[in-house]
DNA sequence: CCTTTTTATGGTAGCGCTACCATATTTTCC
DNA sequence: GGAAAATATGGTAGCGCTACCATAAAAAGG
């Protein structure tokens, strides 16, 4: 029911006419006998307010209970606590592994977090971006460096620090922080051909940029070796799953059935393989060896556990958030690109 | 008071002091030439403004590039267009696919998602709703029923549609959509002695009250059939894994070297307990069975493929938003619980 | 036809906060 | 000891938008 309905009656107290009776700044700033700025400098530059009035702003702050507003604040100060991060995916492990460092860096500081989910879409990450951009944000993490030109300038144009994770390049937006997929496709082809197999496949899902660079450097090594062939690489669009996985095994023995080695574009396809092998009672690693990346937790785990390229997934979700954080407070990191680099973990199912 | 500038020196244009310079309602409604609340009536509500105007209006809009400030936006009508969602892990893959469901289905809204991740601890949940809360969300999103006192006041006076999610029961602040954890593992459990098993352990992760919820089914199941033993039953504290399901399955075969059955808490333990069975030489589903909980991809994918509960959680995650939104268009659903229940999915793994 | 009601539009006044500048007060320095 | 510089505090004026009310014009009633 509203206060009136026709004429405006008596002057009906206008206090906190939509601000649903939270106290304000001013309430503070009046209860302290001290002026609203002081209250607000007290909050946000102790530094900058005597020892005195901070004692006497603080207790009014606590017997109100008051908090300040969010939105007023960015209004205001054309600029908000919100880190704006960007992922392809939200159920694939390693971006919610990144997204876990993130918010566990996050979780003590007076920042938020407002995800995006690109789906693996150059357009979708185009639409998030500009949106995002309304919000100024805080601060930008993105996964990848193959933005489209649009996305680019987006970032470029944000005011504020970017973070590219989960690659490493010659020329990031801003920042980036994460290693090398090519070094670790050719690191894991490499061993493979070390230990003896020869007929190496490379079975990859949804070939992201990411995955890509992961076939290039397996090329890289093949060629290297003398042992490229066309036919030992099986890729899909679709989405990565275990299930996957094992079609592709089947679908990579069609057209090669002596292949004796597998590395797999990540760890799902790798338990796929894995199960096929088993269904199909191929020895592993004796007739074929196994390699996966990402090394989940899982893999470790798996009979025979599985060989796999290790990646610092988390500590990226890290290092980005503690770049950024350094960016916001003025300090650019003399090194704008990180490398985390990765490890090959040597496992049974390439022990022969 | 000080009205005077002392030095009056030149007038330096104000324009946009702090602004970045983008262009707001006022430019649009001085070119379009009509009142700033008019282009804010067309934007929000079109219904509301003339044919003729709102054309007008879209043509400035356009030519400008003109797009509203949020926190403006949220500052002035005291509600902002973001949904808080809070959940207790962000690498788990179910409550990641309920996240995914409720970011397809607020894809193509103006709404933005802010997201918490609790933890599993009721502490994290209380401080992150009090963060959310001060946002004044169009909506929350929580998992589970099983909020602190203060958690649940939190909720009731957040003056915002509320859904919980992943569970069932009588009582929800405002909106449930879930099912019940309590049925789930009694099926699985039922399952298990019907195919013939008897000596049926459980083994459970991280204890938190969905997974006590499935224990008490599966003891209820037990005690129904006179099978209940406590040396049955395995748990711990930690993190669920893959890893961690070998572990317990060695425990409870230590401490119950008979069992002939195994319900899993949930399917990363339910595969780890496999891949133990695998390096112990037990045959499954000869010498133990197993049932896994939430049936990830994998369950079908391996080999043998496991018998496990289906949850649906991309489908809770879209029920939950569908019901947030019907709230906010002020159509509360005639059913405030939703229970979208359960499949107990037959493979090898109980096959015999 | 002249009211009463509806529809369309606009003006004003904030929402709660901070940037910018001004003023008072203290400290530093030669 | 007086001027200059540093420190501490406050007033004013918005940030860009929408709620509330007023007004004008059109439609509906009798």
């Amino acid at each position: 029911m509203f206060l009136s309905r026709k004429k405006g009656r008596a002057v009906t107290r206008p206090r906190s006419r939509r601000g649903g009776g939270r106290p304000t700044i001013a309430d503070v700033a009046r209860k302290a006998g001290v002026g609203a700025i002081t209250v607000s400098r007290a909050l946000r530059e102790p530094g900058r307010v005597s020892e005195d009035l901070r004692r006497q702003i603080q207790a009014a702050v606590d017997e109100l209970g008051y908090v300040p507003d969010p939105n007023a604040r960015a209004l205001a100060s054309a600029r908000t606590e919100v880190f704006g991060v960007l992922v392809p995916s939200l159920t694939n492990n390693v971006f919610a592994e990144v997204v876990r460092g993130i918010y566990d860096s996050l979780s003590d500081s007076p920042f938020r977090i407002q995800m995006g989910n690109t789906h693996y879409s150059g357009l979708e990450e185009e639409r998030l971006l500009q949106v995002f951009a309304l919000q100024r944000p805080a601060a930008l993490i993105v996964a990848g460096i193959d933005q489209t030109p649009l996305s680019r300038k987006l970032l470029e144009t944000a005011g504020c620090p970017v973070v590219q994770v989960m690659e490493t390049g010659p020329d990031p937006v801003d920042m980036l922080v994460g290693f090398s997929h090519f070094d670790g496709g050719r690191t894991a082809t490499e061993h493979l051909i070390e230990v003896g197999y020869r007929r190496i496949a490379f079975i990859g899902a949804r070939m992201d940029p990411r995955s890509q660079r992961r076939l290039a450097g397996y090329r890289a090594a093949m060629e290297a070796a003398g042992l490229f062939d066309l036919r030992l690489v099986t890729t899909t669009p679709l989405l990565s799953s275990v299930t996957l996985g094992r079609e592709l095994l089947r679908d990579a023995l069609a057209k090669m059935p002596a292949l004796d080695g597998v590395f797999c574009n990540n760890d799902d396809i790798a338990l796929g393989v894995l199960f096929e092998c088993h269904r199909a009672a191929i020895a592993v690693p004796k007739t074929i060896g196994i390699v996966g990346f990402n090394d989940l937790d899982m893999m470790q785990a798996a009979f025979p556990s599985v060989t796999s390229v290790r990646t610092h997934r988390y500590e990226i979700g890290r290092r980005a958030v503690a770049m950024a954080l350094a960016a916001i407070a003025g300090q650019r990191p003399q090194q704008r690109v990180v490398d985390l680099g990765f490890e090959l973990i040597h496992r049974e199912s390439t022990a022969r």
